[in-house]
RNA sequence: GCUCGAGUGGUGGAAUUGGUAGACACGUUGGACUUAAAAUCCAAUGGACAGCAAUGUCCGUGCGGGUUCAAGUCCCGCCUCGAGUACCA
């Protein structure tokens, strides 16, 4: 008789789905705990052992927390919209849906053999029609919403219209293009309605315009800012150049201020909020114009506007430059600047991404030959144009001030241009001193012998009183991109009257994705979509009918972009609440009663992208009264990679020869990754299993140690390309879920990044054998369960477990409440302790980590129902206090001192000792010790 | 360069937040059971020194200072590694 998981796992992963153990009620007395994992993306790789450390974590706190009385909401669900499906269906001609459908019920069974207590009754996939018929409504909502900056919210548009109508636009603050025109009411009142709809498009908070956009060839598709790594494309790593299209945008950047302020009130872990806060990149300073000067060549003035942080520097602009692709160069540069400066840009446009980045210190440029004129001392104030200023971060152009600069500094000292010092003892001959909170201004007019505070200040008010600048905060954050040139991804509800986009309305929902051929672009550059042959809305029916139909008076063409991946990830929170609706996105009532996300595990890598993306929307929803928190979760972990550990052969580069590690000395010989399975624990690898892994080493000849090979290890990240992928199944087969389960959570802190290495597996194992041992005799299918009340010792080990693993859980310490659980699983088997009154509280605590070996003892136990169910046993330390080794004695006050006794020395002789040297100590310091811990040995420890 | 983390035995990692550093586990060594192996159980396991022994003493949390009766933990100055970000005006 011994632990058999196999037949344990099976059971009670069939019992929990037959009766629907982790359903959630929508109404219930109890109080709501909500606690939710990253959806996966379901690709064809299935699960690795990195993918379940999360929602193991996640799964014992809801398990947890349902023993401690809450209804908890836990669900799953698939992100199954993506591109790997559909280069796969490129590839074959398959269509997406088939490969998805595929994945996920791998992902499904894998999930399963994990014994989470997901309630799969509310699973939301985002290609489902009924569940993408939600992102489409909210993307209307979106449309018919402007950002209204008095109000500081969101408002439907008709708001906006009533306004306009009343007094123009001109007085409205709110969040718009930057080519807006200014109008009149009365001016509205004369346009038609195309001009209505262009102004209107202005506005909304998602628009169509034409932006410059990252184009990526190899995908066919345009990238958002966050899915483009170091200038070519998060995904495949191709590279990525800036084309004009017309896009759907997300006016994200009405948001940036809130965004920003909202990461105050949730917790999530910091190193998250500071890349939400750089990516966002808020800086204060002053927008201001300046007039380029005019002469017989230049005959009509422009003006440049420039942002800068440091208005206070302003007496130390000695040149300007601008972008090479600003759009005012060609317009002022002179006759005899032109060609160099032509030259210039034209070698700037051929430099890809990846070359400017990787190639900042050569310090290139050109001069236009035109002035401006300095807006406080009218000098004339040189234009240049450099590389170094981005054409999309602020208007393109700044002001250089060489001395409070490095950049600048190092530009004016490559041409040979002047760099005025404008602080006070501040020593410029190397370089530029950029510290603006320790220094006063010198040479400045008016502001000299300001601090920098007061300097911005006095400046921003001498700008404004002559009309030429103003204070203004400057985000990094850009309006989203939400146009992609993909098949597989959600329609939008749009379609087209006199190139005006129109919504189709709410009730014809869900506008579902066409059938289509080839899941190319079309020989014209159009999207896949351009290839449905159904695909146009009739206005009569509204209905999709066939394209040739298009008469442009009751038939249109319909949109033929998709949305992108983010989309769908946006709002799958509050779906979850009410995921079969199909009346509403949710019913009101289940958002009333569970509101928001208390735990959401997840990883990092979601930073700038769905966790920003999603915080977006979702304030969107709060604005216009669908969800009643401005933030969806409450705390956020994000849970470390789980590495993997590369095996590597070694070949010497001149005869070809595979040479054991030890053996390499200071041969010359290049790595080969090897497949982790092929080596065992002690490194040494299956020569003849290799041999057959791959044609081109079949013949190969090996130089070994002792007659074996020893491979080289190295932590890298977990991919296939690295062949050091370790699959959960092989792991469940061999050990149990509950071994994983446990191993996992054992091997470091949940937020940590650590190599996944299998050694240590044998520790968790061994510890559910001991425990299965506690409670079944030597013989063939007896168990020992015992009624007779259980001795003080095990009580005290029992009360001790469940203090421990109750602040543990709390923390998120998972790591060592699994420590805890072996400390008395250990000390119990000592004790040959199997009595009821201890193995029932046992159970439950050991439930959440490993479940299924719980229900099993809860069932010997003699229960009917499932130990998920019933209550966290509670802690009594009357148990504990008797055993403590501590005499704790209390004072008022504070103090700390240590105190040396005897070892032999009783209780009361200490108190004595202590309160005598309290009296001392209190006179020396002053003050009072509140609690004396006096640990056996000789060392008294006063705590205050 | 900037921002944020982290450095503790052979290894993964504990340490109730300033109070017996190294819990727990892996690994290693020795032992028991066994024809043998596996499995299981028991013991030892930071270093140095002293002792037949129980035990004792000293040194030890990346480096150098400091605060404190007391520092892995707090402060100052470095070093190393990891993550994110990058010409952001």
């Amino acid at each position: 008789m011994s632990y058999k998981f196999r037949e344990i796992e099976a059971k009670w992963q069939h019992y929990w789905a037959e009766n629907q153990t982790f359903k959630a009620a929508n109404v219930a007395d109890k109080k709501k705990y909500y606690v939710l994992d990253m959806f996966p993306y379901p690709s064809g790789a299935g699960l690795h052992v990195g993918h379940p450390l999360g929602y193991i974590a996640s799964d014992i706190y809801a398990r947890y927390k349902r023993h401690k009385g809450f209804n908890v909401l836990h669900p799953m669900g698939y992100d199954s919209f993506g591109l790997p499906a559909e280069q796969y269906a490129i590839q074959t001609g398959q269509h997406p849906s088939i490969t998805t459908e595929a994945n996920i019920n791998r992902y499904r069974e894998q999930l399963d053999k994990l014994g989470f207590s997901y309630d799969w009754s509310r699973e939301v996939r985002t290609s489902d029609p009924g569940y993408y018929k939600w992102t489409q409504w909210v993307f209307i909502q979106l449309f018919n919403s402007w950002y209204n900056n008095n109000a500081n919210k969101a408002e439907p548009i008709e708001t906006l219209i009533s306004l306009f109508e009343a007094e123009g636009n001109v007085k409205i603050k709110a969040a718009c293009d930057e080519d807006t025109p200014l109008f009149s009411a009365e001016e509205w009142d004369r346009y038609n309605k195309r001009q209505r709809q262009e102004v209107l498009l202005k506005y909304r908070l998602t628009y169509l315009a034409d932006t410059e956009v990252n184009w990526c060839p190899a995908l066919g598709t345009v990238l958002a800012n966050d899915e483009i790594v170091n200038g070519v494309s998060e995904r495949g790593g191709h590279p990525v150049v800036r084309k004009k299209m017309t896009q759907w945008s997300m006016r994200i950047t009405a948001y940036a201020q809130r965004l920003l302020e909202g990461l105050h009130r949730i917790d999530w872990p910091q190193p998250l909020k500071d890349a939400q806060t750089n990516w966002i990149g808020r800086s204060e300073g002053a927008s201001l114009v300046f007039f380029t000067k005019t002469d017989e060549q230049n005959k009509s003035q422009h003006s440049i506007e420039v942002f800068t942080t440091r208005p206070d520097t302003i007496f130390g602009v000695s040149f300007m430059t601008l972008a090479p692709e600003h759009e005012l160069v060609s317009k002022i540069t002179s006759p005899e600047q032109r060609k160099e400066v032509e030259t210039y840009v034209e070698y700037t446009s051929k430099r890809s991404e990846r070359d400017r980045l990787s190639d900042v210190k050569t310090i290139t440029g050109a001069f236009t030959g035109a002035y401006a004129i300095h807006p406080f001392t009218g000098e004339d104030i040189p234009i240049w144009i450099g590389d170094y200023v981005l054409a999309g971060y602020g208007t393109g152009a700044v002001m250089s001030v060489p001395c409070g600069d490095q950049r600048d500094y190092d530009f004016a000292r490559n041409f040979g241009i002047p760099i005025p010092n404008i602080f006070k003892d501040v020593d410029i001959s190397e370089e530029a001193f950029a510290d603006k909170a320790n220094t006063i201004i010198a040479n400045s007019d008016f502001i000299s012998g300001m601090k920098y505070d007061e300097a911005c200040r006095a400046i921003i008010d001498a700008l404004e009183s002559k009309g030429q600048g103003r204070g203004k905060i400057n985000y990094r954050l850009r309006d989203a991109v939400f146009s992609r040139q993909r098949y597989w991804g959600e329609p939008f509800p749009v379609f087209y009257v006199d190139g005006m986009p129109q919504m189709i309305a709410e009730e014809y929902l869900p506008l579902h994705l066409p059938e289509v051929e080839k899941y190319l672009p079309t020989e014209t550059g159009d999207p896949p979509l351009g290839n449905a042959t159904v695909w146009a809305w009739c206005t009569n029916t509204n209905s999709v009918v066939d394209n040739s139909k298009i008469d442009n008076k009751t038939v249109f063409p319909l949109e033929l972009n998709t949305m992108p991946g983010w989309a769908g990830s946006s709002q799958y929170f509050n779906r979850y609440m009410d995921p079969r609706n199909d009346q509403e996105i949710f019913s009101k009532e289940s958002m009333e009663y569970w509101q928001d996300v208390d735990l959401y595990i997840g990883g990092m890598e979601h930073a700038t992208g769905h966790l920003l993306y999603s915080r977006f929307w979702q304030k969107f929803m709060y604005d216009r009264g669908w969800a009643l928190k401005d933030e969806y979760a409450k705390k956020l972990i994000n849970q470390g990679m789980i590495l993997g550990t590369s095996a590597f052969v070694y070949r010497e580069e001149d005869s070809g020869v595979i040479i054991s590690k030890g053996l390499i000395g200071d041969k010359k010989v290049s790595p080969i990754h090897v497949d982790v399975s092929l080596v065992n624990a002690s490194d040494e690898l299956d020569i003849k299993a290799f041999k057959a892994s791959r044609p081109e080493f079949s013949t190969a000849e090996f130089f070994l140690e002792e007659g074996k090979y020893f491979v080289g290890r190295e932590v890298e990240k977990m991919s296939k390309s690295k062949f050091n992928v370790v699959n959960p199944d092989a792991i469940c087969e061999e050990y149990g879920a509950d071994s994983l389960r446990l191993y996992e959570m054992f091997l470091g802190p949940l937020e940590q990044a650590k190599p996944w290495n299998t050694a240590g597996i044998s520790g968790v194992y061994g510890f559910l054998k001991k425990l299965w041992k506690l409670y079944h005799g030597g013989k063939e299918g007896t168990f020992l369960i015992g009624d007779e009340p259980a001795s003080s010792e095990s009580l005290k080990t029992l009360h001790k477990t469940i203090k421990k693993a109750e602040e543990d859980i709390d923390q998120f310490s998972f790591n060592t409440s699994v420590s805890t659980f072996m400390i008395c699983v250990n000390e119990l088997s000592a004790q040959k302790c199997n009595q009821r009154a201890v193995l029932e509280p046992l159970a439950i605590l050991i439930s959440p980590y490993a479940p299924h070996i719980a229900e099993e003892l809860w069932q010997l136990l003699g229960h009917t129902s499932s130990v998920a169910t019933a209550p966290f046993p509670e802690f009594k330390e009357e148990f504990l206090v008797e055993q403590s080794k501590a005499y704790p004695i209390s004072f008022n006050g504070k103090m700390r001192f240590t105190l040396e006794l005897p070892l032999d020395m009783g209780k009361d002789e200490i108190e004595k000792t202590v309160m005598e040297h309290e009296r001392t100590q209190k006179q020396l310091q002053g003050r009072t010790p509140k609690k004396v811990i006096v640990v056996p040995g000789k060392i008294v420890n006063i705590v205050g």
